[in-house]
DNA sequence: CTGAAAGCGCTAACAG
DNA sequence: CTGTTAGCGCTTTCAG
């Protein structure tokens, strides 16, 4: 049986609660009393338990972290911006995967919330945040941080890049490289999908070119739907000579297909991604990418949860906007 | 507040254990006081409290899953399968990361320990699985399996490839493509270093190779350091014409490196990985590598754990090898 | 079949 | 500065 502070207390003839206040070092002790605890505390290896502690103190200084696939390294980097900023903090991080699944997820959180979570941070896998989740977690005063994916008409913390912007400065890339047939292979029906469509959408518009419904095409969300897509978009009569790609796993699969089929990477159809994967740069083709700084999104979202955690009272739900910057590879650069 | 046994129990007019039964299908409870029970609990949308069960049962319900390094999606794999064993069984994994450092990974398994979860699964960081730290672990009585490293003389439950088989199967394969002056790009100072590193001499002795003490170089685990490793390799007066990497990721930065140095892959130099993460053949040069069964070593290894966390008294240990493949791709097929 | 008593290990609140 | 009292929400044990 582990050593428990009742054992401490008898040890040393105090009572009970003289070793509690003295191993978290509350104020009204003696110097010396609390050295003692402390000395035979080492001593014996004392370890606090902690359930008994969250029973009492309602904390857990547990954190939940969901997100659609593990495998995905976009998300493994904003797990290391989470777990660095909150590991030091005393933090646990527990990491559920919803598999892309807005079922899965429901009961990822639900399990969280169970446990007793602090707080929880999501990449929401459903385009609409349904609401009677949003309600239960906040009637369970859960503060949870939405990430990487803003649901539509969800007033919730947020961290992450306007979809859109992604959209854009990936299309106006293209174009300025002298694409003229820009396709887009689309995401799942993940809220951020629809943003990006349409900043691919706005893009072209901007430039004069007519949007052709054919060029958009779904592309999944890994690289064996985006090889398929791909593959889809190069059998069309008038294939495209560039193509935004929902993120790197999808445009690395579309990559595959082009050089697959006989053409060229990037002179025959440039290609673009989002979302900067560690390993773009060791692709068959050194793959160009929109940055979306997920270690700092992770970061944010940290930093943003502990304010809510430590806040008497939910403050107002704030929305952290993270800059996407162009990342230009072989995959696109033309000139 | 959160609905509670007690609230249920009043309201009801029957007493808290009747409450604490039904919910539980104890068997000795009348069907309809079940019934009654559960219906009310449905409608208040009751929520068992974890940490107050935990509390008394001494099961947390938690399983520790400590790795290197998220961003290897070697790791993210095992994870997978070990969350796919786990999860329906209602456990929860909590994953942390020790940064392939060896004190990290020390407080990270004790902050576990501490938060008593009920098992550990673990791809130790050291050469040495530190025996105060596994009597530490076994003296507090948490079942736990190493995985796909296995530290010396440890008698502990292990589940992964022998690394002397990979090292040798990846260097035959070299040799029978023709190479005769196969380097190795090794590992970390990791438990699966050393016999990977027995293995790749003990192929090159097999086949009357003699050893270049110049063709082993430090080659980390990752592409940078690959990459480093490889340039190396590349100034040697007789660069090698075959290179065995520790892993994958190390292997990708070694193309990187040949390929920017005007030389061919695999024409002049072939490379071979191990671990066949799942973008290996996106890379550069699709990358051949010895596939160790990422998955299904997770999922072995949690239902070993589940084994010995649900056996009255410790089974003794268990050591489960999986036969590792060869994977050829285009990185190393010569003829 | 149902319930009362005791306690898991710890902390908050207050009294000495 | 130290200690007492009273739980946190649940389960185990045992008596009705």
């Amino acid at each position: 049986m582990a050593v428990r502070m009742k054992d401490i207390a008898e040890d040393l003839g105090v009572s009970l609660m003289t070793v509690s206040k003295a191993l978290r070092s509350h104020s009204d002790i003696s110097e010396e009393t609390r050295n003692r605890v402390l000395k035979r505390a080492r001593e014996l290896d004392y370890q606090p338990n902690w359930i008994a502690r969250s029973l009492v103190t309602r904390r857990t200084y547990m954190v939940g972290f969901v997100i659609p696939d593990l495998m995905h390294s976009f998300f493994a980097e904003m797990a290391k911006g989470v777990a660095r900023k909150l590991g030091p903090l005393g933090y646990q991080i527990v990491i559920s995967n919803s598999e892309e699944d807005a079922e899965t997820e429901h009961r990822q959180i639900e399990l969280l919330v169970n446990r007793n979570v602090d707080g929880l941070i999501v990449a929401p896998a459903r385009e609409k945040w349904r609401k009677s989740l949003a309600d239960n977690i906040r009637s369970r005063k859960v503060p949870f941080v939405l990430v990487d994916r803003m649901p539509e008409r969800v007033d919730a913390n947020y961290v992450g890049a306007r979809d859109q912007d992604i959209g854009e400065l990936a299309t106006a890339h293209l174009f300025e490289q002298g694409c003229r047939r820009i396709a887009h292979l689309q995401g799942p029906a993940a809220p951020n999908s629809k943003g990006r469509l349409r900043g691919y959408q706005h893009a072209l518009e901007k430039q004069g070119l007519k949007p052709v419904p054919e060029y958009i095409v779904d592309g999944g969300r890994d690289d064996a739907t985006g090889y398929e897509g791909m593959r889809r978009l190069l059998k069309l009569s008038a294939p495209p000579d560039g193509v935004f790609c929902y993120n790197d796993p999808v445009a690395a699969g579309a990559v595959k297909a082009v050089l697959e089929s006989g053409l060229r990477v990037p002179e025959d159809v440039a290609i673009i991604g989002a979302g900067n994967v560690h390993y773009s740069d060791l692709l068959r083709v050194p793959l160009s990418t929109i940055d979306q700084s997920s270690t700092l999104i992770g970061e944010s979202a940290a930093d943003l949860l502990v304010h809510c955690m430590e806040a008497k009272t939910a403050p107002p739900p704030k929305r952290i906007f993270i800059e996407p910057k162009l990342v230009v590879r072989e995959s696109s650069r033309r000139r």
